[in-house]
DNA sequence: TTTGCAAAGTTGTTTAAACAACTATTAATA
DNA sequence: TATTAATAGTTGTTTAAACAACTTTGCAAA
């Protein structure tokens, strides 16, 4: 298939993920939650699965180890998160929700969700499907 | 409309644009074009449309002014574009390509056609057109 | 005219991402 | 068992992005 012309592309290189960034930033900034998209990203992690592996959280965000690495360092700087090492193999942390991590669940995850339904407003059930279907058709032709 | 799961919402945060970038960063270098892919999406711009302002390569591109400022002070130091000064209007540099830059313009624009092919590979142009839709339509509620 | 405002670019600073090189620990294999 | 390979995580370095503050130039209204 031959691309005719750039706007999909165009999107797909970063503008709409860069926009969905900006958005979650300003949200997260106005309604008084200190944390960056990433961190954000972790921590969804983490509430829906506690104490796992950097490499499991590197897994889960696509992200690297070094990045993993620097996060968690500053998830704890906000004490949100622990470093505990495993009993039986001594290479690995397992990462804990502190109370305040999980504190901050409920009010980010209503507030993503107000930003998802504002985002998807005019986009029906189908249509979701659908392009979902072919971003990971996508995602796995670029591996 | 609620969010039933992560994934959609997983690969707009960033993972397709991210896979996307890394295709292109490792085709370009095994290819032996020694551009990345931001420096790529300026010059694209410049194929399609020779000697424009910064601030409407920042509008083609959605990077800001800083950004834009810093990608063209690298292409310029790779001879692939030149600053020219507008004579009406003395705010306003003219981004003009090089014969280098112009040079380039083939053997990139194959190289991306045949990553996009690759890519867009099992996908009808149906799917295509609707997905654009949709991503178009995330894009202006963001805004 | 001049005062002020808007637009085009630049610079400085902070923060994130990518990649390589490293340590420590565990698993595999010869 | 001894050696090697693999895994988990950290550190260092380079490069990019975001944001604010700034300079220069042009435009417009008082």
């Amino acid at each position: 298939m031959q691309l005719h012309n750039d706007e999909l592309f165009d999107i797909l290189v970063g503008k709409i993920s860069m926009a969905i960034n900006r958005a979650f930033l300003r949200a997260f900034a106005t309604e008084g939650i200190d944390i960056t998209t990433e961190q954000w990203s972790v921590l969804a992690c983490l509430w829906k699965k506690d104490k796992v592996t950097q490499q499991t959280l590197c897994n889960l965000t696509s992200k690297d180890k070094p990045s993993m690495t620097r996060l968690i360092d500053k998830l704890e700087r906000r004490n949100l998160v622990t470093r505990v090492s495993d009993h039986n193999d001594r290479r690995i942390n397992l990462i804990h929700l502190t109370d305040s991590g999980m504190a901050l669940q409920k009010k980010a995850t209503d507030l993503v969700q107000k930003i998802a339904a504002k985002t998807l407003n005019n986009i029906t059930e189908d249509e979701l499907i659908l392009s979902k279907g072919v971003l990971k058709r996508i995602m796995s032709n670029l591996e």
